[in-house]
DNA sequence: CCAGACATCATTGTTGACAATAGTATCGGC
DNA sequence: GCCGATACTATTGTCAACAATGATGTCTGG
């Protein structure tokens, strides 16, 4: 059995894939008696797991009756990607005021290599190089607070998003909008990377919201769900 | 001796109010055990009241050897700012989009009691008022993610807003940022709105990075300090 | 007098037992 | 047969003792 400040770690990792993967179902309760032998770690570890998920908002606790994973409404799941289109926008704008050539370059192979992945449905793929621009994006933008923001922000909301990767014909709306962001990060044009990152985001929220009525997904997501 | 999740809390806003006052300064060590008896609460309880104010990065854990009053750059401060920019120019610009006649009224009293305050040197109720201002456009915003992340930023600073808040001259740059905010919002103008507290923010990144190697402080914070 | 090893001490981390709580089943009165 | 009270069970919350860790001080050999 794993001990101490590791074993928190195991747990706290465990529940967000689980939730991620939708083995854990919003609404569902947390038994910390269940998840010490589930993970073969001590009450302890799985108290203090608990702790770390509650802070980053993606289980809430009920005194004296245990945890719970968070159920995350559409209109909250909105309202977490307004302050996410901000922050994106943020650090575009950083980005596009730093991009150097090497990054140039870098961002630019990434903007070709999602062409290629859509031209051929190739989701799983285009899904990585999302999460490599994002994360380009980011270390280029330098702005280590933004980024801590938004990453506690979207693993509150990653089924949704990963319901909404699942759509078909998403990764055509959703390309040009990241070709945009590549394009005026590029061109070191800040207004106009803080306009595309922000408007990507209005679209994931439009298409979330229209999403609303026709649910689905439940399959497993590997690496995709970071539109 | 109080118990249970209360005793937690006293001792959260204890080290949270400390640390705003100056009584708990940046670097400097907190003891499990010195906590435990000024607050008279039992060592769990300092434990988990570390937990969250480390998670509220008020403070920072360091294996086997506790924690320490998070010590926060200038640089770490304008990155936070930023931030808190964005969040705020959010904010402000939904506000004024779902501003109703009561509460423009509202934000022309809390103007007009802010000129009068400035006005007359009163830098106390004009730091009450700036907390009203906040407090109204957050409600008529209805942002409540973006109002909780900016609550939790600003937490992380306000060591470094209340030596800023103390600048004299300070009131008399802020108040017409605060009345153009106020204004944009009545009006109805998100965009202005948007830009209106946006501006606001850099300006106090402007003073604090001009306060770098200026310091001052250490006096009493009652309420002041939310410039 | 200095360096390194060792012992000591203060402090944090962990654990297992115990207490408190909420939910559930059972029983008795009507 | 139904309702309320009561006992029971499952689960979370708390505590105090114990273990581990890192820092400090001391001693010894060179």
């Amino acid at each position: 059995m794993r001990r101490g400040a590791e074993a928190k770690e195991v747990v706290v990792d465990g529940v967000r894939a689980a939730i991620l993967n939708g083995e854990m179902s919003p609404g569902q309760r947390l038994v910390e008696a269940e998840l010490t032998e589930a993970f073969g770690v001590t009450r302890g570890s799985v108290r203090s797991a608990f702790a770390d998920l509650a802070a980053e908002g993606l289980v809430e606790r009920i005194p004296n009756r245990g945890v719970r994973v968070r159920r995350v409404s559409v209109a909250e799941a909105v309202a977490i990607l307004e302050c996410r289109g901000v922050l994106e926008g943020l650090i575009a704008a950083r980005a596009a005021m730093r991009v150097d050539a090497d990054q140039t370059a870098q961002l630019e192979e990434i903007g070709d290599a999602m062409r290629v992945a859509v031209a051929s449905g190739d989701v799983l793929t285009y899904s990585r190089l999302n999460s490599r621009l994002h994360a380009a994006v980011s270390e280029i933008g330098a702005q280590p607070v933004a980024a801590d923001l938004i990453s506690r922000l979207r693993s509150q909301i990653v089924r949704h998003q990963f319901q909404l990767s699942l759509r078909p014909g998403r990764p055509q709306v959703s390309l040009p909008e990241h070709l945009a962001i590549i394009d005026a990060v590029v061109a070191r044009d800040a207004d106009a990377a803080d306009r595309a990152a922000r408007r990507h985001v209005e679209s994931v929220i439009a298409a979330l919201q229209q999403d609303e009525t026709a649910p689905a997904a439940g399959g497993n997501p590997v690496e995709v769900g970071v539109d």
